[in-house]
DNA sequence: CTTATTCCCTGATTGC
DNA sequence: TGCAATCAGGGAATAA
């Protein structure tokens, strides 16, 4: 699942390739019928050829291609989608839904299993992405600012930290991961919150999001880069998707709720139900001697 | 405004 | 072993 981290990762990969880059024909599959979502298909493939690329910049899990004549490319992958560069002549991919091809004859590929990905290509991008809280890596989030916002909201911690209206970037994985290194049980209702547990909140976003991106982020399943390779980050999680593995830092049975309707994983003793204790946890894994001290089986990519 | 639920989609996993 | 049911999840739509 692409989220910030892998955005991001792709993002700062692409720039350098693409900058300068036009492109020079369009083809989008007629068994995709969602993933242009705007303009018309047909306006979409007659507007791409021959504007140029400036900057490919990132708003929450938007990457946002910025094209000559004022217009924007934006790509959002959801679940299952990948924006793979490939050169002239490469062999095929899998569930290729659209291919953008380059003046240098590279080609940008959209793979998606899911069909859940989208594009947009228009002349303003604010009505897709202005309703995006803020982001969480370049200040815009800031411990007051988080405050504010799950002081007025009763639902679960969780699912606050999902919405994207919220704060711009967090998927499932990084939510988890993030509500473990704070030492805050998913369901806790967002404004039960004290001042203190918020910014153990803010401070753990912050270094989570950071681990991942120095990983190139977490290929649990469908994600890879725009070279086809897969993020290191799955190896170092705390929680997501450890149901009934030790937690690294208590041994504790890592457990599982169902939580805004997606799968939370988190340590019932490291992350209590109600106010009190817990703590910063650490961030990206346990020394090596005393993770195999705790981990009875090999802990590859589990599940 | 809020929160909870359903749906989209298809390959992998689970259950009988 | 085989086949059907269930699961996975980002975000839009819908319900309440």
């Amino acid at each position: 699942m692409p989220e910030l981290p892998e955005v991001e990762t792709i993002r700062r990969d692409l720039l350098p390739l693409l900058r300068g880059r036009a492109f020079t024909h369009v083809w989008v599959s007629p068994d995709a019928p969602r993933l242009v979502q705007a303009p018309s298909p047909a306006d979409f493939a007659r507007l791409l050829p021959g504007r140029r690329i400036g900057d490919v910049s990132r708003r929450g899990k938007f990457l946002v291609f910025h094209l000559s004549g004022g217009l924007y490319l934006l790509v959002h992958l959801r679940m299952t989608g990948a924006l793979l560069h490939r050169p002239s002549g490469a062999p095929p991919d899998r569930y290729v839904r659209a291919v953008l091809a380059l003046d240098d004859g590279s080609e940008l590929r959209f793979s998606d299993l899911r069909k859940f990905g989208a594009l947009w290509l228009l002349p303003d991008p604010s009505p897709v992405l202005g309703r995006l809280g803020p982001e969480p890596l370049d200040g815009g989030l800031t411990p007051s600012l988080l405050r504010e916002l799950t002081a007025r909201r009763r639902a679960p911690i969780k699912s606050v930290l999902l919405d994207q209206r919220a704060l711009a970037g967090l998927g499932n994985i990084y939510a988890d991961e993030a509500l473990f290194a704070a030492g805050l049980h998913p369901q806790r209702p967002a404004s039960s919150l004290s001042v203190s547990e918020v910014e153990r909140l803010h401070e753990a976003i912050g270094r989570v999001l950071t681990a991942a991106l120095d990983d190139r982020g977490a290929s649990f399943s469908d994600y890879v880069d725009a070279s086809g390779r897969e993020g290191r980050h799955q190896f170092r999680v705390q929680v997501f998707r450890r149901t009934g593995e030790p937690c690294y830092v208590c041994g504790r049975e890592i457990a599982r709720v169902k939580v805004a309707g997606r799968s939370s994983h988190f340590c019932p003793r490291c992350q209590p139900e109600g106010r009190g204790e817990g703590g910063l946890r650490q961030v990206g894994g346990l020394p090596r001697a005393r993770r195999d001290a705790l981990v009875t089986k090999p802990n590859e990519v589990s599940q």
